[in-house]
DNA sequence: TACATATTATCTGCATAATGACAATATCCC
DNA sequence: GGGATATTGTCATTATGCAGATAATATGTA
């Protein structure tokens, strides 16, 4: 008989579900998700990418990205502007809002990292990482040329 | 600076995401998806449960639960049949086809598994299991009050 | 250079899934 | 009987991925 309760997919799922539901409360307020906190992160390293390289780095669909863009947007957090070169694609920078929001967030998203890696030890945490990083399969990193 | 490409949360995600898409391949040919599949696992195990059991056991909101039966329900693997004793509740059972699919859909799973756990040992698995638990956080349902 | 073709960036539509809010109905308990 | 509770269904929002459409750009060839 097939043991659901203990397969990695099955478990993978509800950790990730946990991690997701106590993160959306730390940035509920803000009326985000993680998600939508996790492509400000992204832009929080580096803004003016396009569509397809914020897709890229942050292995997230194109289509998804959009939807994501449409709601941030939406909140005032970050502006679609028109790539001066190529008047297919935009280019996507943080508002000031935008900007202003990263230390509240990172705040936000440290105490939900201290919240479910409760029982863990740092070690733990490290090697727990590592094996994320194994599952995940190898990713290609997309230089973004800064030129 | 947040460093969103280490954190617990994203690769948790991407993790997940990873796990979905083989097990997606896997079953694919079956037409069904990651989640109907475990609504089916837990079947396997006891069938004519009512939805919110189903619901408690898979820790799957009730009306996600509605939708994955319905699915499941059009593609004749399972049945609603009318609770004898509760006009408001369904019990959920497997049909022939249900019951016939378990090996072959277990199969897969156990492909899936290995595809995804390439690169850790038995060992190494073992432990990823345990830290999910972890994260997972308590389960309140189903278990022998410790009085 | 000019034109046809291929590629790229984005958007739209569709299906599934997850969660929460609400409604309708049935049951239970006082 | 009546109020509280339980079961299911419906709807809205968000997320995700896939496929197709559209527009713009890049490329190859005559």
């Amino acid at each position: 008989m097939y043991d659901i309760e203990n397969s990695i997919g099955f478990l993978l799922a509800k950790a990730y579900q946990r991690a997701w539901a106590v993160m959306k409360e730390e940035i509920e307020p803000y009326d985000l998700t993680p998600p939508q906190f996790a492509l400000l992160s992204f832009l929080w390293q580096q803004d003016g990418l396009t569509q397809v390289e914020l897709s890229d780095k942050g292995q997230i669909d194109r289509s998804t990205v959009g939807g994501l863009i449409d709601r941030l947007e939406r909140g005032g957090l970050l502006e679609r502007r028109q790539h001066p070169q190529d008047r297919r694609a935009h280019l996507i920078f943080l508002t000031e809002h935008g900007k202003a929001m990263e230390d509240t967030l990172s705040a936000c998203a440290e105490r939900s990292l201290k919240r479910i890696t409760t029982g863990l030890s740092e070690d733990e945490i490290k090697e727990f990482r590592r094996m994320l990083n194994i599952l995940r399969g190898e990713r290609r990193v997309y230089e973004i040329p800064s030129c």
